[in-house]
DNA sequence: CTACAATATCGTTATTCGACGATAAACGAT
DNA sequence: ATCGTTTATCGTCGAATAACGATATTGTAG
């Protein structure tokens, strides 16, 4: 049995986890913030050894966010945005639901049925 | 030396990490799916044993996620949108920066510099 | 072919995560 | 005060993650 959840929960929580280390997200905004390629200056800037950063952009790559394309000895990495879809909308829908309801101060609900269990 | 990354990449990371599990993912699908209190009812849902599902639940609480009220003996769990803000506009920002680059296709940039090393 | 430069992979180690059952805690009802 | 119901915490165990240095790989230049 291996199906406990969805496919769509599991690939946001695979986006997820593809962002969920520090030195992975500023990995992202220095390719953000520049607009050509970026290879080995990324290991120096992030102050980690060079196979735990190439790891790191690894992981990034399986999980689609970055691409890297050969260039001369060096690889150069480019955001890939379709990505992150599934995860973005998956955020967008928490803030609408919570416009829809109250945003932080009410109570929570009127406990529409006594509690069902499903005996 | 603690200060590798700066904070506001940890807490991003953080919150992604907080999402980077399917059963949580799915906690919070069944949270936006429901207008009323939700309490045990998700363990049922999620397949998993009650300590389990209690875990994620804390680690949604810890991340700001959901906020828990105590009603009569059950725990009415909330989503509290502000908690992913900034997770949301960094996935925006790499939406926005992909578009004004190219979407997938064209090659990724023209090598500004020969590589500067620090030395 | 050899050398060099940039990246990737391997092997290891310490830490964290995820799951479970057992047990505790809270609290209304009897 | 005791019971029953719901949720939280604890202790344990196996699996996955993150980091590193060392080594392999790749491809251009000489």
């Amino acid at each position: 049995m291996n199906k406990l959840f969805n496919e769509q929960d599991e690939s946001i929580a695979e986006t997820a986890k593809a962002l969920a280390h520090p030195a992975r997200v500023k990995i992202i905004r220095l390719l953000l913030s520049k607009t050509s390629c970026v290879g080995g200056e990324i290991t120096a800037e992030l102050g980690l050894a060079q196979s735990t950063v190439s790891e790191h952009l690894r992981i990034l790559k399986v999980a689609g966010i970055i691409v890297g394309e050969i260039e001369h000895p060096r690889v150069c990495y480019t955001l890939k945005p379709s990505s992150v879809n599934a995860l973005a909308s998956f955020l967008e829908q928490i803030n609408i639901k919570a416009s829809t309801a109250q945003t932080d101060d009410g109570l929570c609900c009127p406990l529409e049925s006594p509690f069902e269990q499903k005996d």
